[in-house]
DNA sequence: CTCCGTGCAAACCTTTTGCAGCCAC
DNA sequence: GTGGCTGCAAAAGGTTTGCACGGAG
């Protein structure tokens, strides 16, 4: 059953395709990668239906937005549990983890008592990997 | 001792006017908003003066860049240690709050062996102030 | 049949760049 | 005096919108 039957979205072409690269991009894509990869299997298709799309998916809570980088926006398909990125600076991996901050804070930030922390809140951390720090030196 | 005599870059009245406004917004204004206040003192200073004086202070150590918002960058003094931010979705209240975060990752995560991180990685979560959650019922 | 979804092109918004003149050093 | 800094205008890059057509329900 199609994702996209639980929701009031209509379910068009289009919006399986962009969902199947979506899920098979591992969530790190943003919507210009989305479109050319699409468009090999609908030429024709455009990337303001991308972006309508992401966005209809996003409010029906098919995916996520993420901001791995400062420039871009990255969807991923909703998934539970906290998980967060680490982005290699140097090579573009990015390694997906888990951590439970919104725990971590409330046991260690004095501050943020009372604040209701949004749970799809995400942390980008940049770095370098291990390859890279090897390539670097 | 003006900041901007630290460094090579020239001291003029521009950027003297946005390094203020930078240091009386606390660290949370966007371009545009700086820009607005400046003009208040200086009616023909122009957008890109502030993005080009913004790009050298980042260059030289001397304010940081954050994504507290997924459409702007924001700009705020450096100052040591890492410090991050919750951002109150309903009024915009930003509270800062310090968290050793990389070294919580350390010991927390697996994945992130041997993975080197940017020391300047900021966190950013949305969420409810408490003032905030009373009006919401 | 009715709307929602789509393609196309143009608009939008933030940020960047080219260029000629100006000012700190 | 010279090279960095500025203002202006135009471009760039990502995202959004208006419009008329087309297809899902």
């Amino acid at each position: 059953m199609s994702p996209l039957s639980n929701t009031d979205l209509k379910a068009t072409g289009q919006r399986a395709v962009i969902l199947d690269i979506i899920r098979a991009g591992k969530g790190h894509l943003d919507a210009d990668e989305i479109h050319r990869r699409a468009q090999k299997k609908l030429p024709r298709l455009s990337l303001s239906t991308v972006y309508r799309a992401v966005q209809k998916f996003k409010e029906n809570g098919l995916i996520e937005e993420r901001h791995l980088d400062e420039n871009h926006h990255h969807y991923e398909l909703s998934h539970h549990g906290e998980h967060h990125h680490l982005i290699c600076t140097g090579c573009g991996k990015v390694v997906e983890f888990k951590l439970p901050i919104t725990e971590i804070i409330a046991e260690r930030v004095p501050q943020a008592a009372g604040f209701k922390i949004n749970h799809s809140g995400e942390l980008s951390l940049t770095g370098l990997c291990p390859d890279c720090q090897e390539k670097a030196v």
